[in-house]
DNA sequence: CTGTTAGCGCATTCAA
DNA sequence: TTGAATGCGCTAACAG
C-alpha cells in the first residue's frame, strides 16, 4: 500500500534539480533562472505533479482552503422544505469558482448560530481545517461570537450581507438603497399607501432596507405611517401576518415591499384570497429567488448578488492571504430590481 | 508564528501519556484502559483538542475528505438559469450532513465530462486532495474514463443513479419502476393515449425510464406506438418540441410523462397555449424541483431521494474505508409520486 | 496495554 | 541562484 502517487522528489529527479527549486517554481517565486524553470514545468508536466495540499498546510503557512460558514437550521430548513431557497448554490457559484481559478478550495460547513456552542463549533473547524480565510454570511457575520474569536486567531475573513464597518471585509449590497428603489418603484405606479414587511431583527441589513424605505417616503413628502410597517421575521406566516394587516388597515395599503420571497408570497397569497390583483395590491420582494418567476403574476423582485458577494470575499481572502497590502476593507456590490407582474399601477391612477 | 493551536503533543503531556496512546484514544482504537481513556478525553476537553485534517492525512492512510463530483456545465447553466435545480442542494444535504456524522468533510468539484481532459481534472483533484472515496453523480456515473481512473488509483467511489451494475457502489433509485408507476398514474385516470419525453442518452437512467414506459403500456395490454415517444435530450427547447410533436399527432396524446421537470414545464407552456387542461393534456415530470410546485397547475412529479442516495454514498464509502467488510454494492432507494394538479381524468373517461 | 521510532510531502529556515 | 537541513502534526510499525 504504498503512497504510489507522484511527488515534489519525482519531479525534481526527473528534473534534475533539488526539491527546493521545484517548490520555487510551483509556486511561482523568484530566484530561478528561466531556464531552469522550462526543465521543471516540462517534468511537471510530464509526470502530471500536483502539490498535495496536506503536505503544502503541514509544511507551510497557508493552507489553500477558505471556509465559509452558513446557518445550520435556516440551511437545512431551506433544503427540506424545497422551497427553492438558491443562496447556498449562488455562494458556490460564485465563491467556489473563484476559489478554483487560485488553486484553492472552498470548505462549506453549517454552524448554529443560536447554539451556546457557536464558538466550540467554529473553533473545531478552524482547528481541522485551519483555513486561510472564513467567509461568514448573515446572521453569522454580525455575530461578535464568531467575529472576535476569528480576530484572535489571526484568521481573515469576509462578512457578506453585513453593513457595519468593523475588522474583517464587509461585502454588501446596498439594502438601503435597494429598498428605496423598490419603494420608488412602487410610487411610481402611482401608488401612496405603499407598506413595508421588516426581516429579522437579528439580521443588520433589515434594519438598513427599513430605513430605505422610509427615505423614499421622506423624499416624496408622504407621512411616515407606523402602521405601514409590519414586524416580519422572513418565515410565511410572519409574511402572512404583516400582508393581512395591511390590507386591513381602515386606509389599507396598495402596495409592499417585502423583505423576502417567502414573506412575498405569503402576501400574494393573502392578497389573491381576498381578491386583490396588482392594481390594488402591489408587491416587491427581496431575493429573487428562483420561485418567483412562477407565481402567478410573477413576482417583481430585487435581485441580490449573492454570487458576486461570495466571489469578491474569496478573492479578497486570497489576495490577502498572498500578503497584498491596501485591500479595500469594503465592498458594495450592484443589485437591481426585476420588474413583473405582481407590480402595476395603482387603481385610478 | 500562528502556530499556535493545541495539538496531539499537548493533549499528551497534560493527561502525561505518550502520543500514541493520545492517538490511540481518539480513534477509538483497542488497548487503551479505561482509566488512561478517561484522562486522555478530560485532557482533550479542556484544551479543546481538535485535530488537524492535513496532519491525519500525511500521517496516516486516511483523508477524511469525500470528493464528489458533478457536470461542470450543466451545474453551471442550472445555477446561472435561476431554474431552481435544487440537485446540488439536496446532495449537499445528503452528503455533507453524513460526511459530518463521521467527521468527515465533503469536497464539491465541477469537472467537465465533455472535455478532453476530464481524466486530468479528476487526476489533479485526487492527486491534491486524495480523498478516501469519489461521489459520482449523472454523467459522470457513467463515464469510464472516471471510473477506470478510479478503480487504477485504488479509490473506492460510488455512482449515484447509475442502474448498471459494475465497480463502485451502485446508488440509484428505481427509475424503471418510477416510469412505470408514473405511466400508470396517468393510465389510472383514464389516458390511453400517453406520451413519453426521454432524457438525455448519455445518461443511463434515460434509457431506464424509457423501458418502465413500455412496460407499464404493456401490462395494460396497450399499442407500443413509437410515434409517443418524444426525444428529448432534458432541455426546454426539446421538451417543447416534443409535447408539440404529441399533441399535434394525428390521433393525440392526452398525457405526457416528461424525463425530468424542465422539459415537462416545457410541455405544460405547449398545452397551456394550446388550451389543452389536465382533462386533455396530463403531465407528471421527474425530479420535483422546488418550481414544480409553483407552475400552474402544480406539476405532479416523481420524486427522487436524491438527498438519500448522497447520504447512502458517503456512508458506504466512509464505512468502506472504515475497513468494514460485506458492504453492499449496489442500494435502490424508495422514490415517490406526488400527486398534483397537472394530471387529471382524462375527458370523457 | 503502552511507548518509541520513523516517516508522510512539502515550505521554511539557512548555508553555499 | 541553488541546495541541504529541519520540522509541521499525525499515524503505522514495531518494541517493550
Amino acid at each position: 500500500m504504498r503512497r504510489q502517487s507522484v511527488t515534489i522528489k519525482h519531479v525534481a529527479a526527473e528534473a534534475g534539480v533539488s526539491l527546493q527549486t521545484v517548490s520555487r517554481v510551483i509556486n511561482n517565486e523568484p530566484n530561478v533562472r528561466p531556464q531552469v524553470q522550462e526543465r521543471v514545468h516540462a517534468a511537471v508536466a510530464k509526470l502530471g505533479y500536483v502539490p498535495s495540499l496536506a503536505a503544502r498546510r503541514m509544511g507551510g503557512s497557508r493552507s489553500y482552503l477558505l471556509l465559509a460558514l452558513n446557518d445550520r437550521d435556516r440551511t437545512i430548513d431551506g433544503w427540506k422544505s424545497g422551497e427553492g431557497t438558491d443562496w447556498v448554490d449562488q455562494m458556490l457559484m460564485g465563491g467556489m469558482l473563484k476559489c478554483g481559478e487560485h488553486g484553492y478550495r472552498m470548505i462549506f460547513e453549517l454552524v448554529d448560530t443560536h447554539s451556546s456552542h457557536v464558538e466550540r463549533e467554529v473553533q473545531a473547524a478552524i482547528s481541522s481545517l485551519r483555513p486561510d480565510g472564513v467567509i461568514l454570511t448573515p446572521p453569522h457575520s454580525d455575530n461578535p461570537l464568531i467575529t472576535e474569536l476569528l480576530i484572535r486567531q489571526g484568521i481573515p475573513f469576509a462578512r457578506i450581507g453585513s453593513p457595519q464597518p468593523g475588522e474583517g471585509f464587509a461585502i454588501s449590497m446596498d439594502d438601503g438603497k435597494a429598498a428605496e428603489v423598490a419603494t420608488d418603484h412602487l410610487l411610481d405606479l402611482g401608488h401612496t399607501r405603499v407598506g413595508f414587511i421588516t426581516g429579522s431583527d437579528e439580521y443588520a441589513l433589515s434594519g438598513e432596507r427599513l430605513e430605505g424605505y422610509r427615505r423614499a417616503l421622506r423624499r416624496r413628502g408622504l407621512p411616515e405611517d407606523e402602521s405601514l410597517v409590519g414586524r416580519g421575521d422572513f418565515s410565511y406566516a410572519s409574511g402572512a401576518a404583516a400582508a393581512e394587516a395591511l390590507t386591513s388597515l381602515p386606509d389599507p395599503a396598495t402596495a409592499v415591499v417585502a423583505s423576502n420571497d417567502q414573506m412575498a408570497i405569503a402576501a400574494l397569497q393573502v392578497a389573491t384570497r381576498k381578491g386583490l390583483g396588482p392594481d390594488r395590491f402591489s408587491i416587491v420582494s427581496f431575493d429573487n429567488t428562483p420561485i418567483v418567476r412562477f407565481c402567478h403574476p410573477p413576482l417583481t423582485a430585487i435581485n441580490q448578488p449573492i454570487a458576486a458577494m461570495a466571489s469578491a470575499a474569496a478573492e479578497l481572502l486570497i489576495r490577502k492571504t498572498a500578503g497584498e497590502q491596501d485591500l479595500p476593507d469594503a465592498r458594495v456590490l450592484p443589485f437591481d430590481l426585476v420588474a413583473r407582474g405582481s407590480s402595476a399601477s395603482a387603481a385610478g391612477a
